[in-house]
DNA sequence: TTTTGTGAAACGCTTCACAGCT
DNA sequence: AGCTGTGAAGCGTTTCACAAAA
């Protein structure tokens, strides 16, 4: 098997993955490290390592074929397949995500949202993807073929909701919720703060201020 | 002046508060970073040197005053003076974060929304932050003192928004548009990619499939 | 000549282990 | 006795620098 990739690798295999997707667009045949370190602000080492780890993608003298590292970097990520998705919480956040169109257009399908509000239950988001109740999610899933789940309910129940993810056989959770989920080793869970993300900002802030003062 | 936090750093200090708040409303007095460490699935170590940087605050012996800390930590991440929020795009995100309850839980004011779109300008949010032509953004900033921009516009017009924020003063910007954004040195810019975030448990699942073959 | 792929060096973050207070 | 603060070791990531290939 190979060997272990960092999450900062596969972060950047994104990045690329978009930027020749643009530059397939536009008919340009091979880039360079060189170019794609320019367009990422990173060192053109690093992204011969990022690439490397895939095996011998590039032509010495000459660059990485756009067309062929874009199918080969898809695959990589798992982009050929369409992966189904259910967001857990129709409240502001979750709708908002249903909804987003960067989803999409990466090769997602957002299949369903799940609440444990009655009124909504039934309803739609704005284009169309359909709010069951929780109680459903095992049998959509199925059905459905859902292999990833985000949860953007409330941080009081999110623990508890990450288990019935869980219970219903998904693997990978994207996790909205402020504070630390547990979930079992052979599950993935990411996750994005908000409000740590907002206090990053704030700290910055604060120290121009004091920073300012010495 | 101070030596160079990480990020790595700051975005802890945050996770600390919020379980130091916690601690505080339940009349805890004193915690020791292997509490604090085992909470966060942390080594201790790296605790007492996150919280070294800002001189001596624990108490040999016994371990960290809770009052003391949390205040001392509030005032490091600038959560003193409830720093005014303005959110970019009156989209089905930018709603959404106007009204997420977890910003202002911590602090902070969302002051208002600003987008292009006619029909929206004047209108608000569910809870009520006010929606204003673009144009206003600087009169509306010098007038409620924003000092945070957070980027939810679609990704072809974000360079472009962030370019009328820098213009307006405001040095530090949250986005979450996809793609690289530049800004000035002087300028703290924090990215949140959902699409990468997402692609990172699709690879996650491919690896899955593909390692289970050998 | 150009540009990849890659050991070796450099760097930064985390963990270890223990001296030093209380 | 208990727990912090910290130098040193360990480890993972990035950058350097160059041999190898087109």
């Amino acid at each position: 098997m190979r060997d272990e990739i960092s999450e900062l690798t596969t972060n950047r295999l994104s990045l690329y993955v978009r930027f020749l997707n643009e530059l397939d667009e536009k008919g340009v045949r091979t880039v360079s490290s060189t170019v794609l370190a320019g367009r990422f602000g990173l060192n053109a080492a690093l992204i011969r390592k990022d690439l490397a780890h895939f095996g011998d993608l590039g032509v010495r003298g000459v660059g990485y074929v756009v067309k062929d590292l874009r199918r080969e970097l898809q695959v990589i990520l798992g982009l050929d397949r369409k992966l189904a998705v259910a967001i857990m919480g129709a409240g502001n956040l979750g709708l908002a995500l249903a909804d987003y169109p960067g989803f999409r257009r990466e090769g997602f399908r957002i299949v369903a949202l799940f609440d444990t509000l009655r009124e909504k239950v039934g309803q739609e988001s704005r284009s169309g993807v359909r709010i069951y109740d929780i109680q459903e999610l095992r049998d959509v899933a199925g059905r459905e073929g859902i292999t990833i789940a985000v949860i953007a309910v409330p941080a009081a129940s999110a623990q508890q909701v990450v288990g019935t993810v869980i219970d219903a056989g998904i693997k990978a959770v994207l996790n909205f919720s402020p504070g630390a989920l547990r979930v079992p080793p052979d599950v993935k869970l990411k996750s994005v703060d908000l409000t740590v993300s907002l206090e990053s900002l704030s700290f910055y802030l604060a120290s121009l201020e004091s920073g300012a003062r010495n």
